[in-house]
DNA sequence: TGACAAAGCCAAAGCGCTTTGGATCACATG
DNA sequence: CATGTGATCCAAAGCGCTTTGGCTTTGTCA
């Protein structure tokens, strides 16, 4: 059933039927509601690739997950963003592209997709600290929104992020209350700018306590549960082992409680922890009591925001670029606790 | 850039660009070669929509992620699962749509997708045990392949599954001659087909020893994290306790562990867990030595093979549907052990 | 030399839609 | 009565590609 078809068996021609649906004021509301109506009855939905030749948008949006040779995770969280996107997009009527582009293509796979004309506008996931992605993107003037910042990048683009810097210094903060002295900070890898953010909130709260950060107190590596488990157990079986740990996922946050466990210990009484916790749908941070201390932002609320963000921009081209800073909160679970006396070398 | 003004600029027609550029035979190898040069000088690729219009096919493949009001969860394996096909789709030069369907409005949806032509198949994700949208994407006449299978449909079609029955059968086994009597099973929900046939598995190792499954050790739920927390705690705490559990998913085996720590036991000594190990990217078990006993199988090989199979579908129409059953295999890890005596009521 | 096939190239139609630039009609107005 | 004015509707062009059905040119062979 195309709109030919359905034109002839209303006795009406294409444009008008095709302005009937589209809601042009130049027919009849009698006549718009009797093809409404056959629309409905036969089943008929416009062909996008016809209709995207026409009006020249693709009311699509692509979402490029950068896969390294090295480590081809796919980040965790991707799923909860773009379910949360999903519910913009939707609502606006367009569809979700996804493309897996290894580092080693990008510029590439990016002009390839301009080209090509498939999507209307462009998520950036994961962007680095240096992202060339972002320069690439604004000379094509392909519309884009980045999830994320990218430090060393000067020119303006839009973005959504949310405070790391400002959420780790915070949960560092609480733990020096605490009394903690020996922090631990368990990263995801630095060149990707939340991590990067997130040690320089953890070096800001301890130099504002006069401290200096312990190197061997601060790994930055891909957030698994095994790098967590792995390196809590080393740095517990330290010569001066840390009282608290931060962490930058709950995944990883997992592998640390078994570390924690497994020497022994009780979490919150004799170690303290903190995570970065997404929100995720089927990783929820306990139900009543949080099990972990934990900065939150869901990030699927964050995929919802960036979609709606990225369509503002198609809608009005030209615009100048949008930003939005979410705020992580601290709540307070029972991983932390006071930090308990520990023989200091003199 | 486009088909045109490559041509004018080469001073050939569209129909010979176009021919040299899609290796047919009526030109050339030298004009071929020159084209061909053009073109990537020129950074140009043919508009998609314009050839998907002309052509009729789009060149795309649409995953539907079910979304219930009630639980707007996206599975944790399908970003692995996304990860597989992908490769599988670049290679082919085929794009990835994505959308989000509620339940509800599941039947439109689908006829929505196949008349605006947006993909030329569909990978059908978490099918129930009897699953509507299979008769109508086969009344649809549109190509797919279920990840997974539906028990109670009849007609044949095409899918790729694990054999979890007989993964589950035998993980249960192991637990039996390892001396369990007491087995719990934390199972997914049990209108999904997998989490049914899981059950099947176990029920039917039970029957093997002429032991008839206990209802106070079965449980059926969304699979996170604190659902296997508080099902365990809940049994370890009951008058007759399980001595070992066989649960359905990492995450919630995660929190089955953490639930006996809680309960001052030890997994692997005092109680013995197996879980299915999807083998995520980003939530190995463990490293050199598993920590979990599990029934493994690689849901980011199950992608990529699903997503050979359709796109052989595509390019055969009209071909028998194809199946494929993968087997997880049983590795051994330090949580599992010959069972503790326990008092039994006599 | 003429006939014929093969090789190499092209003009134009068509994919299904939107949109421009009228055409037609009824009606009111001076 | 001639003219203007909305209100409706339509024919046809155009989006960028593929593909059908030719048209030239060249080479081969009797």
């Amino acid at each position: 059933m195309n709109l030919k078809e359905l034109a002839e068996h209303l006795h009406l021609s294409q444009t008008t039927v095709s302005r009937a649906l589209n809601g042009y004021p130049e027919v009849s509301e009698k006549t718009r509601a009797r093809v409404k109506q056959a629309a409905r009855d036969m089943n008929y939905s416009p062909n996008t690739r016809a209709k995207g030749l026409a009006t020249g948008r693709a009311h699509a949006i692509g979402h490029i997950l950068p896969i390294s040779a090295s480590h081809e995770m796919v980040n965790p969280i991707f799923g909860d963003f773009i379910a949360g996107a999903g519910n913009a997009y939707s609502r606006a009527g367009y569809e979700i592209v996804i493309s897996l582009v290894s580092d080693m293509e990008e510029e590439k796979a990016y002009r390839s997709i301009d080209a090509r004309g498939i999507v209307d506008g462009i998520i950036v996931h994961g962007p680095k600290m240096s992202d060339p992605r972002i320069a690439l993107l604004s000379e094509l003037g392909m519309p884009f929104l980045v999830h994320g910042r990218a430090s060393q990048v000067t020119e303006p683009y839009s973005w959504l992020d949310i405070n790391n810097a400002g959420a780790f210094q915070r949960a560092t903060e609480f733990l020096l209350d605490l009394g903690h002295e020996r922090i631990a900070l368990i990263n995801g890898l630095e060149f990707m700018d939340f991590a990067y953010r997130r040690r320089i909130g953890y070096e800001s709260a301890l130099a504002g306590r006069g401290m200096t950060p312990d190197p061997a107190l601060m790994r930055a590596e891909e957030m698994t549960e095994v790098y967590g488990f792995r390196t809590a157990a080393e740095m517990l079986a330290a010569d001066r082992p840390p009282t608290a740990f931060l962490v930058s996922s709950m995944i990883t946050a997992i592998g640390v409680r078994r570390a924690i466990h497994d020497a022994g210990l009780q979490m919150g009484r004799d170690i303290s922890v903190i995570t970065h916790d997404d929100d995720l749908g089927y990783l929820k941070n306990g139900h009543s009591v949080p099990i972990f201390t934990a900065t939150r932002s869901s990030v699927r609320e964050a995929g919802e925001r960036a979609a709606e963000m990225l369509l503002d921009q198609i809608r009005n081209p030209g615009g100048k670029p949008l930003t939005h800073l979410m705020e992580a909160e601290l709540i307070i679970g029972t991983s932390t606790g006071p930090a308990r006396k520990v023989p200091q070398p003199t």
